[in-house]
DNA sequence: CAAAATACATACCGACCGGTCTGTATATTA
DNA sequence: TAATATACAGACCGGTCGGTATGTATTTTG
């Protein structure tokens, strides 16, 4: 037991260091050799729990959608109205780009790999898809109880999270200091009021 | 002057080469061997033309720099409503993004490059912000002639450039159709509504 | 036409990098 | 306790890559 729990830790050390490194530097120009000093093994080590590079990247790469997934699983209020439970979302899109700040530059990475490495992108492009899809249920269902504006959902949809992600790519390229979070507010505002809630322009 | 036009000529091709070498592998990825090959020139040429791999990617994000800039000279429209100047303003950066379809994964180059270069990093966001600055100068006056809600200009300028690279993203990643583009049209209509342009919601 | 500059081409170098191989200490198992 | 498996350590290797050094053909200059 001691042994495996052993192992485990090393693991995780050599997955900080990693994110670490590729954070900072980017995939291709971090060595293992990098990533080992960093982490305080070994290169035996390093490939004793990993098969390759590329694998300690897709173990990232799979945590950071484990935890997606899991904040959007806590995002389900459906006894709420449509216009609150879109505020409930963007809210929720926020949070998640909050607990990554700081390290948001290896979204840069990920976004790379997927547009070379077909099964990356697969993964990579399907957070934003459940995204949109949840979104354009939502706003399809504003539209039929009246309290959104007769828009397409689909396009909604992708308008709401193309934002998102240009907000975190902003973040990411420009982040002096707080503008970007009354944006985000603001953002949320106006889109709601071009989608028809009276609330947010009447207050 | 044969001799000066033939070194502009290879010169060229060499950029070319590289733009599509960086934009199919990356960076990093690429050899300058690589790209020697695909330009048809021997590595003397190459560093005959260019100090480094460096330079000639800086070379490429000048001229991309460049180009955006001429564009956006020609989009002053000081004659018109500041709804109308919006409209065009959005309709031009879609006209960039449209102008770049195609090679677009270079610019997750030139963004990651920004994250770790200072000096890549100072022009890659200078593009944004003077974006930026034109928005919220038209927001302002707009809000000014009455013709906008009075909303706060800057944060209204940040959603809009943010929504523009958002969307810019999504269709780098998942360029599925020309949804895309319905969704372009489909965020201004938003915006500009909840931004109080009477004439989108009611034609 | 001589000389100097320009525009290449080619061979080559040292550094680095991902990955392997062998050895060893510790823990688990039979 | 003997045997086996696990968890490392560290030397090492084949190959690649950015960059250089040297040579040459052509062209411009004086």
């Amino acid at each position: 037991m001691t042994q495996q729990l052993r192992g485990l830790e090393t693991q995780a050390r050599i997955l900080a260091a990693a994110a670490d490194c590729f954070t900072h530097a980017g995939y291709d120009a971090t060595g293992v050799a990098e990533i080992c000093t960093r982490a305080g093994v070994s290169k035996g080590a390093f490939y004793h729990h990993f098969a390759s590079k590329q694998a300690v990247f897709l173990a990232l790469f799979n945590a950071w959608i484990a935890d997606l997934e899991a904040v959007m699983q806590g995002a389900r209020t459906p006894d709420k109205s449509e216009p609150e439970q879109l505020v409930a979302l963007a809210g929720m899109v926020q949070q998640v780009l909050d607990a990554a700040t700081g390290q948001l530059p290896i979204f840069l990475e990920f976004w790379r790999q997927a547009t070379k490495e077909p099964d990356v992108w697969q993964v990579t492009i399907e957070p934003y898809r459940r995204f949109r899809t949840a979104f354009a249920a939502l706003v399809n269902e504003g539209v039929a109880a009246g309290s959104l504006r007769p828009v397409n959902p689909e396009l909604a949809a992708h308008v709401l999270v193309s934002l998102g992600v240009g907000l975190a790519l902003q973040g990411v390229l420009d982040p002096d200091g707080a503008e970007w979070r009354g944006a985000a507010d603001q953002a949320i505002q106006l889109l709601l009021t071009g989608l028809g809630v009276q609330k947010a322009y009447e207050p």
